[in-house]
DNA sequence: TAGATTGTTAATCGATTAACAATC
DNA sequence: TAGATTGTTAATCGATTAACAATC
């Protein structure tokens, strides 16, 4: 049996070693670039100020063949493997609701077709919003959300509208189908079990500086 | 001696209970709005879907008076405990950097006042972009950066540049004495000690959805 | 072979939770 | 007073790290 499908199956992949994982393949496709064939952990480690204990073990998680004693972790192998594993080789295809700035921002942006994300169209209440062309992406009117939804097989949602309409969008792109959401609109959404959900509090995240802004000036 | 300095200058509080700060905020201001003057930990642990314990943990951590049993946590006063605690009563200023789809979106959200972080003005290489307009935050060039950092006392710098440019722009900033950096470039930025630093990396927030649905339908 | 590097088992560390006495 | 709710101390849990035998 293959490790991978294993650890994924059984959900023994943490998010911690999840979200290590892009960072991985961005260094492992730069070494490759530079035609290394392959890495050990402790040079992976010391790129990317983790321990190569944690780089073997993150490996070991989502990697269909293990490293090899005196020679390391082959890049190509590994690079398949990560993508694999993080859907990347199988995009699926997104929409965002809320076409403000950060909105339109997504639909402009191309470089998540290498994260296994195609976003193909976008939704507003606003009227001068629908029916424009954003990035060669058409902007419909939330009334065609579940329709579309349905009609194009898309599997995740953006949100990107204000915290007022978050909720309803939300309950509504779940009653459509959608499998997964993805929401930046500051507040946390209730969706039902089954359901991925990743809240994106950039709120937090400010904190997290400022915070340590007002401790430094003390 | 005040709990909450204590606290802060000595690095007590951990990120995690930095960053469900601001959530705890939006919610207590919501209940505010509604006339509730005291809140129990264990009703605010049920809406935000944390447990009571962990509620009365942060707020004693961040928080200059303590609860009281049988009334619970005075509102008002845990609010503005907090916002002293992430700095957001002394607003400070912010210039982005890199003038694509992100960091306009940046330049036109206003909400990021109400967080403590003014953004002031932008910059790009891009001459096409330089001298103009965005929602009254004028784009200048890059090389103004040292000197406008200097002259108008910027404390923090939103990077929103390309991979490839996103380090020299971090360079400059930290030459120029900006105190924070809110790195959106997929990459993890180096910089010296003492420098404030939050990567934030969106693939790797992605990549915790698509695991997931790519584990989902093994 | 000797040495570098792996994978595994046990220890550590930090964050969260449980138990419970203190208090209004 | 009785009861709700707090703050504190100890236990648990999960993630990371250390130690070390296995391997090419």
């Amino acid at each position: 049996m293959r490790k991978n499908s294993l650890n994924v199956a059984s959900g023994a992949v943490s998010g911690a070693t999840i979200g290590r994982m892009p960072a991985y393949l961005r260094y492992l496709k730069e070494e490759q670039s530079k035609g290394i064939k392959y890495v050990s952990s402790a040079f992976v480690a010391k790129e990317m100020d983790v321990s190569a204990i944690l780089v073997r073990k993150d490996f070991s998680l989502v990697s269909s063949s293990s490293g090899k004693p005196r020679l390391g972790f082959e890049v190509e192998c590994l690079i398949n493997d990560i993508e694999k594993f993080l859907g990347y080789d199988n995009a699926t295809d997104a929409i965002v609701v809320g076409t403000g700035g950060l909105g339109c921002a997504f639909l402009g942006y191309e470089g998540f077709k290498n994260h296994g994300m195609n976003i193909v169209a976008g939704f507003d209440v606003n009227p001068d919003m629908i029916g424009k062309n954003i990035s060669g992406k058409t902007v419909y009117s939330v009334d065609e959300l579940g329709e579309f939804i349905q009609k194009n097989n898309v599997n995740i949602g953006i949100i990107t509208t204000p915290k007022s309409a978050a909720q309803k969008i939300s309950d509504v792109l779940v009653e459509s189908g959608i499998k997964a959401i993805w929401n930046f609109a500051p507040l946390q959404l209730s969706v039902p079990a089954g359901i991925e959900l990743k809240n994106e509090d950039l709120a937090a995240s400010l904190a997290l500086l400022s915070s340590k802004l007002v401790a430094n000036e003390l």
